[in-house]
DNA sequence: GTCTATAGGGCGATAGAC
DNA sequence: GTCTATCGCCCTATAGAC
């Protein structure tokens, strides 16, 4: 294995330990353990627990951009409408919570917006992805805003595991409104093994 | 000083210190600090810092209900639209900013999911909001999702403290277009001497 | 009730072998 | 490049005085 692959094996599994237990709460020796290499290891590698934090941010933020800029080019070939644009955005958006880690990550850091070194990396992240939704992919500032609503939303309902109590009637019911057609990804991320039922 | 009022005083400090730093991030210390206490005395207080957060956890849930209680009242009379209703609940919900720490301390909890004592607390919590909202305030749930929505965006905003970077020109698109009247409590939370510019 | 002092445990980071 | 061993700090919780 080449040293680019054993980097991004770390970050990805960084994302997702950093994404469920929050910045303070992660631990470089579960990132580690996730990643299959030792504690130790993970720090040289990144030289500290914060650096490897913004790291996996960077990239994190990385692949929301793209995949908004995809969206845009799948509907963008005929000038399309803000309702259609922003509904095609938000079909990729719910798909990337497949890569489980890239919006808890991001969301975890932009809880910290009081912590003097992570707080203006999220609030520069979260210009960059206002930027990107109304100079690239050309929505209107009421667009962008109903957008990230529902992003903010979703990624809410997926950090705390809502589907986990599926069984309750108003969680579907909730659920299934949140997320007219998408339900299904997130009693994935829930349970596993549920996907199929 | 009774009993009570010092109980009241460590739990309001304690709101604030979980919803800034998330619950692993606090330290007891900040919060003996923030209140005016000595560390030991808020952990034999509560029992345990985890005993602590569910404790505030209660708090903030409990205004928060009754914010939206209060604001069906505020229109109730005149059996009003869902629209109206909405609206109504948004402009609460924006002024419960005020007191810092409800909100984010629940968002902090919110983005614990995955945690074995914190997730069950914080799925509570969100099925109790639905709840409220739909069953007390007689939302659909179609309006919940949209009060949903947009009061976790201003969680995120809040939480990100992106009217710390107010000077920004997208900054302040954005804030005005996704608080249209309310930008003022941001700009406060933001930096307590620029409320009045 | 409330404090000071401190024990005990966990975590990030470093040293150094291979 | 990657590991094992370990240091030193910080934080929760307890002991015990007042």
């Amino acid at each position: 294995m080449r040293g680019s692959e054993r980097r991004e094996l770390v970050l990805s599994a960084a994302a997702e330990v950093f994404g469920e237990r929050g910045y303070v709460g992660a631990t470089t020796d579960a990132v580690a353990r996730a990643a299959g290499v030792s504690q130790p290891y993970v720090v040289r590698m990144f030289g500290s627990k914060a650096a490897l934090f913004e790291a996996v941010l960077e990239r994190s933020l990385d692949r929301l951009l793209e995949t908004f800029r995809s969206a845009a080019a799948e509907v963008g070939r005929s000038s399309p409408g803000q309702q259609e644009l922003a509904a095609c955005v938000g079909r990729n958006y719910v798909d990337l919570l497949r890569d489980r880690g890239i919006l808890l990550s991001l969301m975890q850091a932009f809880m910290l917006g009081a912590d003097p070194e992570i707080g203006p990396i999220a609030r520069a992240g979260w210009i960059r992805v206002y930027r990107t939704l109304r100079d690239e992919i050309g929505l209107t500032p009421e667009a962008v805003v109903d957008v990230l609503s529902g992003g903010m939303l979703i990624n809410t309902l997926v950090g705390v595991r809502l589907a986990a109590d599926w069984e309750e009637p108003d969680v579907r019911e909730l659920l299934e409104t949140a997320l007219p057609t998408k339900v299904g990804i997130l009693r994935e991320l829930a349970d596993p093994d549920a996907s199929g039922t």
